[in-house]
DNA sequence: CTTTATCGTAAGTCATAACTTACGGTAAGT
DNA sequence: ACTTACCGTAAGTTATGACTTACGATAAAG
């Protein structure tokens, strides 16, 4: 459905980091930042980007937000891969049938 | 391993419909770039990328350059997919268990 | 009610990367 | 040998996006 954004979201470093972060379990904002090289606001960016993509979810907590992962995102991208993977595995044993018939002409 | 650059090479849309292309079967440059808005040293460069991540291989034909999918490039990305699920699925499984103890006590 | 902690957004800067055109190089056809 | 077809690389341009600092908003604490 929305892998592209998935992948646009997953291609950045800095910000796999930050998704790889709730691998863990779920952790606030500033949990997050602390111990990555950037600022706290780039973080903010960054999980509005994961966020946006469907791969994590937030809910407030007191005066801070609680992100975790949201298995929509993750789901989407293994979805269009299992897809891409059986076309092309289509593709080559209908090439290979070609081949073998050429073969016996 | 170079689950990266899969996720660099795959974000950006019209390397991926470079890529997209080779699912049917293998493919020329020429015949990749003919229907796609840009130019054919341009797909030259998306396809160099692929390759750098695993993702295509190409071979010689006369003077023409054969492009086909590489399943080792997939395979990093779903070996990676696999790991952070598992991984993730554990963490959701101890947050349970330990939100379990805390209301019985 | 004031203060403090925590977070998101706005604006601006700067590097990167996705294109273009121009060029060179190799293999096949005449 | 010369031409043609096909492709990769170099150099230059431009848009995008990943950061920063500054600011505003909300909820708990005192």
């Amino acid at each position: 459905m929305t892998y592209d954004k998935v992948l646009v979201a997953l291609a950045d470093p800095t910000r796999r980091r930050v998704f790889e972060r709730l691998r863990r379990g779920p952790q606030s904002v500033g949990k997050i930042a602390g111990g990555l090289p950037i600022s706290r606001p780039a973080v903010s960016q960054h999980l509005k980007v994961l966020k946006a993509a469907g791969l994590v979810g937030d809910r407030p907590e007191g005066t801070r937000r609680v992100y975790y992962v949201d298995p929509e995102g993750l789901g989407a991208l293994r979805a269009w891969l299992d897809q891409f993977w059986d076309d092309a595995l289509l593709a080559f044993k209908a090439e290979a049938e070609a081949e073998h018939l050429r073969r016996k002409s």
